[in-house]
DNA sequence: ATATATAATTGATCTATATCAATTCACTAT
DNA sequence: ATAGTGAATTGATATAGATCAATTATATAT
């Protein structure tokens, strides 16, 4: 995990608190690397990100860390059949959240249609990213994983980032390592492959530029699946 | 794949068409091993599964298999954001479906709340089984795998099976495989493992009864979520 | 019943990636 | 500027699981 520095937290977009009517929210900041909630505790609320950025994950018990998704401005998370919540919420940087009880969420959905649709949409969307990290995991190897994650990366982000100049969001190998099944080794090894390949570079704070998109895709094993990222950022 | 008998599919649960009010919806029947769509074609039905059973799967370049989920009969597939399926949709046994016009599904949830909701459920029950499916190939032995494969198998047919002599839905090696992200000979060897260790026996037509679900929990390295999918397995 | 085809098992190797260990780098604080 | 701390890199080795190959079991067809 990379902390932030509270500036960088400027250059993301912030996304207004949705209108949740007459419900009882509130709105909390929270420092990098703490914890909103963790597996196990009861799952009564709902979350949305107005700033900031997020990770859902999981640990084993001999101490393995998954990463299941990362969380955008404007997402909501901590939505679950389940009576506890079986991942952790933990933020990546700086974050300002809205809370929301449970039950009222629930109730809203079912009266608020525009809400349900809202929410119904970030489901799919998620599913569909969920989907793809299944395949990944399942069928690829080391390399074309990093370079997957970096297509998903730098697709994900582009809504959110004000200042362009910003190019990726920080991210610890660990983290990225965390998220794609790896160990850091591995990570750091293929990034320096791809560097070495004149695929990408790094920057400042941790950041990677991507310098051959088409390259990256092809190690990536994504020739159809990168039009479809194509397709959807096209959506954004 | 492994083809069921036609009377085998006399043991799963019928669910008669949802009502799609005034739509043009037509019910269509496939044999096992035939697909319904396939990755790349324009994604415009979505899919209710009256009876049988499905996978959506996905293939890399190098002829790689990814079973993303298995479908059941009373849910939907085939829900996506996306332009293009990115997935298969393949019968596992005999199947009858009814398709629906992508657009006339979209109306139909904006206008009927009932039916949004139902689909809502669907998506988050499902977003819940990802989640798992994503720990278990970001993090966990193939030895694990398998357990924990048996026991989200044996909960999840629960709610399906009409006669309780039929114990598991017949899958092959392959199947089981390409859904774990482990070649048939490691799924071979593994289930071997846990029948000597009289965790589980095979009967017959390729069906595993699990005669120790405390054990297979323990090399399911599921302590605590064992106990989480029990909760749902009340829910059904 | 016998033949044929497909799936499952078992054994022997090989390889990608984990693990272990040491070094270098980058950021923070004094 | 300098020291201190955690992260990233790089190298050496170990190993889980893939791959290759052969055998056995199961299902289907004649």
């Amino acid at each position: 995990m990379h902390a932030l520095r509270k500036k960088d937290n400027e250059q993301y977009r912030q996304y207004p608190s949705p209108v949740f009517s007459n419900l009882k929210t509130h709105t909390s900041l929270y420092e990098p690397n703490t914890f909103v909630k963790q597996e196990g505790e009861i799952a009564n609320s709902v979350f949305f990100i107005e700033s900031g950025f997020l990770a859902l994950s999981r640990n084993t018990s001999n101490g393995k860390r998954q990463i299941i998704n990362f969380i955008f401005p404007g997402e909501y998370c901590g939505i679950t059949h389940r009576k506890k919540y079986s991942f952790d919420i933990e933020c990546l940087s700086f974050c300002s959240l809205t809370s929301i009880n449970k039950e009222d969420f629930d109730l809203t959905l079912s009266e608020n249609k525009t809400t349900m649709k809202e929410i119904y949409d970030q489901m799919v969307l998620w599913q569909d990213g969920l989907d793809e990290l299944v395949f990944l995991l399942g069928t690829k190897s080391s390399f074309a994983r990093t370079a997957s994650f970096l297509i998903y990366l730098h697709i994900r982000q582009l809504r959110y980032l004000t200042d362009p100049l910003y190019k990726e969001i920080p991210l610890s190998r660990t983290d990225i390592g965390d998220f794609l099944g790896m160990r850091v080794e591995t990570v750091s090894r293929t990034l320096t492959k791809l560097k070495e390949m004149n695929v990408i570079e790094y920057e400042e704070n941790n950041r990677i530029k991507i310098l051959n998109f088409k390259k990256l895709s092809e190690i990536a094993e994504m020739h159809s699946l990168t039009d479809r990222w194509e397709d959807e950022s096209s959506n954004y």
